[in-house]
DNA sequence: AATGTTATTGCAACTTATTGCAATAACGAT
DNA sequence: ATCGTTATTGCAATAAGTTGCAATAACATT
């Protein structure tokens, strides 16, 4: 089954109406396949359709997010991306020079992870951090 | 000396001007001890003197933030906050329920820094970095 | 101490995300 | 297929942080 359609089920089954605005921010954000920011979203859509608003855009994401559909992944300095829970948990490396984001393992926390629950009773929510830094290239530079 | 007096001879010595306004907002962060975000720097320095713009403060933190003296510590969710650099590094433990602030051993994650460089040239910043997740008496409700 | 240079401030305009509310339209019931 | 309920949208107002620019004032020079 095509992940919009999941997507749309999800929603109906728990009583959301479907509406076209609704269909379209869901394939954007499902074809996308990457991460992708807000206003993105809001430019790929609107590229099909005069019937689209930036507030609409927002609300369509919190929603999804609330949904347990979509991940909202902060990355700091006022930067949010969206992506689809299938896209799996992972850590975001953000280069503070050129601002690309590598995907690393999420396999690197585990360590960290259960020190915090052991040692602070602290449950981190370690789905997708990010991490600041200087990625290998800038290094360079 | 005063941690004030360091604050304003480094800017002095690099060629920055001292003005009334930039000594309150040095006094406010300095003697804050810990963690305080700009607004509650403007409230501060308000209850002081009229002469006080919100920009003023967003600008001289942005300023002592180049300068290395202040700490940015980015909590996600649009929470920004500023310690003093003498503060010292540390992990900050957010409580996603309650928005308690945990500061934990910045020791903790030495070795994902270590793992971040090898496996992927990766030079993070891990300063003050911030974990979301649940504290241990939200935990329990 | 007075003066000139120019960094800094305050104001207002702007940007980006959020929210209240009336108009619209999705969808279950008829 | 039509209708009524009410969730959703679009708009405009709001909130919070940022920026351009003219007025101000810090400080080096005399």
């Amino acid at each position: 089954m095509s992940p919009c359609q999941t997507f749309i089920d999800t929603l109906r089954s728990h009583g959301f109406r479907i509406t076209p605005q609704r269909e379209m921010i869901i394939e954007a954000i499902a074809h996308q396949g990457n991460h992708i920011n807000a206003e993105d979203v809001f430019t790929l859509v609107q590229q099909r359709t005069q019937s689209m608003n930036i507030a609409t855009v927002y609300r369509t994401l919190d929603l999804l997010v609330e949904q347990g559909l979509v991940s909202r992944i902060d990355l700091g300095e006022g930067r949010v991306m969206y992506a689809t829970t299938q896209h799996g948990p992972h850590i975001h490396l953000v280069c503070r020079q050129c601002g690309r984001i590598i995907d690393a393992d999420q396999e690197l926390l585990s360590a960290l992870k259960d020190r915090l629950e052991t040692e602070y009773q602290f449950a981190a929510d370690l789905q997708h951090i990010s991490l600041l830094g200087l990625c290998s290239s800038c290094q360079k530079k």
